[in-house]
DNA sequence: TACGGCACTAAACTCAGGTTAATTATTCCT
DNA sequence: AGGAATAATTAACCTGAGTTTAGTGCCGTA
């Protein structure tokens, strides 16, 4: 994988979130995406961290992981290239970020800062319808994790993550699906032995 | 609050949300919102219809309520005039609504269908720039919540409601706000009680 | 091959919050 | 104002998930 290629996934994964986008190459529009590579338990950034940088993944898989103040680790999403990748409100409000994004299996990415990409990326057509799917997408994803939290057991998030993102379950450590599901790796396996018998 | 002067308050309120809006009238546009009243106690639309409108509203206090199959109600939201308000999934998607929107303060509020107006609407010099910026806020809001309620217990959640929405607190009942912040009357009284002493 | 470390499981105990049911406040309606 | 319906509180009890600790299996490195 090389830059090239990596931005060309880019914009093809790009075009496949919308309809109608269509761009030059980024070095004609004054952009330099920075092609990086991650080891497995590298981070991206980590959390309280300024995070400006949007990133898209061309290979791997990573995780958005934060802290409680009490310590307490917290898994909030899996994210498998190819994707895009980053803290929305830390580039969007130019704040820290509120979790750290760790690789758990290598990463290639093109790096980009968020606002010169965003300044010059909606001047072309169809970027910004494109964009708007791409947030109305996250919205409903986080709508839909919040109902689930509210609404459904321990268990029943369990199964909904198999069923969900059952093609990463068995490339993630449990103690981290757990994390991801809400509750300690031992209620997991408490779980696991239920649904077993 | 007449037509006009609804038009003209979503506009300030659009206007407001971004920077660089601008719009001629709704009526130029072919756009024909339609001004409706709405008393407490009845719904905007209900869960499992199709809720193909943007409703902005001028006056009035809604609850964004959703029962789960086991027949438990859940709040996601409480929106206050003036705000725009809708299920984005249902509009976007063209799906049914996954919660109902209830009205707990008189409601005077613009009808718009969300396909015709988005597609005049995004045609507006700065409407996409707007509306992605609406819709950055409404991610990290949801991502807010979500971390809430992995990390915080029921007594934090309702001590971060009073701090967020404090000036809501004594025009919702309270089992609504119990149910908002994702447990009982039950447990909210206790917790009241807890805190009083 | 052994050893150190990590992931997972298991069992015992604790506790926050759910459930049920009874009691008292409020609100609403005529 | 009076009475029915609804909201809020309280108490007693139950349960799902957290905590702690111990044990087992597995992988990687020497």
């Amino acid at each position: 994988m090389n830059q090239q290629q990596a931005e060309q996934l880019f914009l093809e994964y790009f075009r496949s979130k919308g309809q109608g986008f269509d761009c030059p190459d980024f070095s004609v529009l004054g952009l330099e995406p920075v092609l990086r590579h991650y080891r497995k338990g590298e981070y991206l950034f980590r959390q309280g961290e300024p995070a400006p940088k949007l990133f898209f993944l061309a290979t791997g898989l990573v995780r958005y992981a934060s802290v409680s103040p009490e310590g307490k680790e917290f898994t909030q999403a899996f994210i498998a290239a190819p994707s895009i990748s980053g803290s929305t409100r830390a580039m969007v409000r130019q704040s820290e970020a509120l979790f750290s994004i760790e690789v758990l299996e290598p990463v290639i990415c093109l790096e980009f800062e968020w606002l010169p990409f965003y300044n010059q990326m909606k001047q072309q057509p169809g970027f910004l319808e494109t964009y708007v799917a791409i947030l109305e997408a996250l919205f409903i994803m986080k709508e839909e994790r919040e109902s689930a939290f509210v609404k459904l057991s321990a268990e029943q998030r369990y199964l909904q993550f198999l069923e969900q993102d059952g093609h990463l379950a068995d490339r993630i450590p449990l103690q981290q699906i757990a994390s991801y599901i809400g509750i300690t790796p031992v209620a997991l396996s408490r779980i696991r032995k239920k649904l077993k018998s």
